[in-house]
DNA sequence: TTGCAAAGCAGACATTTGTCTGCTAAATTG
DNA sequence: CAATTTAGCAGACAAATGTCTGCTTTGCAA
């Protein structure tokens, strides 16, 4: 029987693995047999168990699919793209997502959510409209940070700046005044950790 | 028994479902069951049953953790972060990446990777100093869309511009003047199809 | 209240899939 | 070349996991 040489099968195994698993979808030993050509499982398994040696593989023994991508290639989630949210509507909001964001696994969870952002008072911070935030949920910010808070009816991307104890949401672009909110009414959704612009059509 | 209204345990189970489909994990029934506190494999099953039902999931018949999230949801694919690029040595950099980004499987493929901006040159279009910017490799652009050429023996990014059948690299800051390269030594990169930018540490 | 449909339960069963043991053949090494 | 390691093969076995049937409970509305 012919072979390939040393180390070679090896590492095509691995792209494979990556590839699949990244999509989503860890394959079977038998799968990884097949793809390759090997007339025994055995020796896909052989392969899947040198990468998991090398390091370059994560293995939970016993399980179906069960091999996973060492961090931190492994690891990520999707964020709910919310439209326009409306004062204590979030939670429906996110009930019915426009669509969804991939992010870092440690983005993920409940606690994050993406916005698009709707006009210039932020472009002084390069956030420019219909841009998306990704947004992780949380009652309070400190000064200079950027937040999403509650105005009104409407949620708006500004800077939180405390002057002497007072609140301020600053915008950056000269055009647009702060906004110095009633402390009762402020509510604040959350804290901007990455903003995203997309070049080419599709969100 | 006490039992959840209508509806509400079926969207937390998509919920569920779509991040360990996300995370390149999905559940077992099984898992299901137990992560909703089931006493019946059966009442999980039936919930995904629905959820395929209801086209929010698909399902892989017989198969071990076969259910999958329904386009474009579920496509995504990692891109490697490049740090500096040097002149010709664009695959080198790839074989040595400093990193990996999550994204869209539509963005995904050997013809993408990602780069961190330097310097201020591009502040115009909303492009700070410390961004990533995710370009898809190409040796051609039109005219006005934002590409990374090599300059030199340098990677930078500018907007291509077309003036009179000559090639202009321009800035998008007064600061910076307008690049006429040589059209012999001009290499264009990729196009930059998404920016990026991190608030927080880590990337 | 009564009836129906949705939700849940219990357990058996079938299939998929991981794992093991022993073997053969090709590469590598001294 | 002989010894050793690596790659691959074959088949059996066991565990994980999907699927099925029949039944009970709950929510809802006529």
């Amino acid at each position: 029987m012919s072979r390939t040489p040393r180390g070679e099968t090896r590492s095509r195994i691995l792209e494979f693995m990556r590839r699949r698993i990244a999509a989503g979808e860890p394959p079977t030993v038998r799968e990884v047999q097949q793809a390759f050509g090997f007339r025994a499982v055995e020796s896909a398994r052989a392969h899947l168990r040198a990468l998991v040696q090398a390091g370059q593989l994560v293995h939970l023994p016993g399980r179906a699919r069960g091999y996973r991508l060492p961090e931190p290639v492994g690891a990520l989630s999707w964020v709910p793209l919310l439209g326009r949210v409306q004062a204590g509507a979030l939670s429906d909001a996110i009930e019915a997502p426009e669509g969804y964001v991939p992010v870092r696994a440690q983005d993920a969870g409940k606690a994050h959510f993406a916005l698009r952002v709707v006009g210039w008072s932020m472009v002084g911070a390069g956030i420019l409209p219909g841009d998306l935030v990704i947004v992780r949920r949380q009652p309070t910010a400190h000064s200079g940070e950027i937040v999403v808070a509650l105005v009104g009816d409407e949620a708006t991307v500004k800077t939180l700046r405390l002057r002497g104890g007072q609140v301020v949401l600053e915008a950056q672009n000269p055009d647009f005044p702060p906004i110095f909110p009633d402390p009762e009414s402020l509510r604040i959704l959350g804290k901007v950790v990455e903003v995203r612009r997309y070049l080419e059509e599709g969100s």
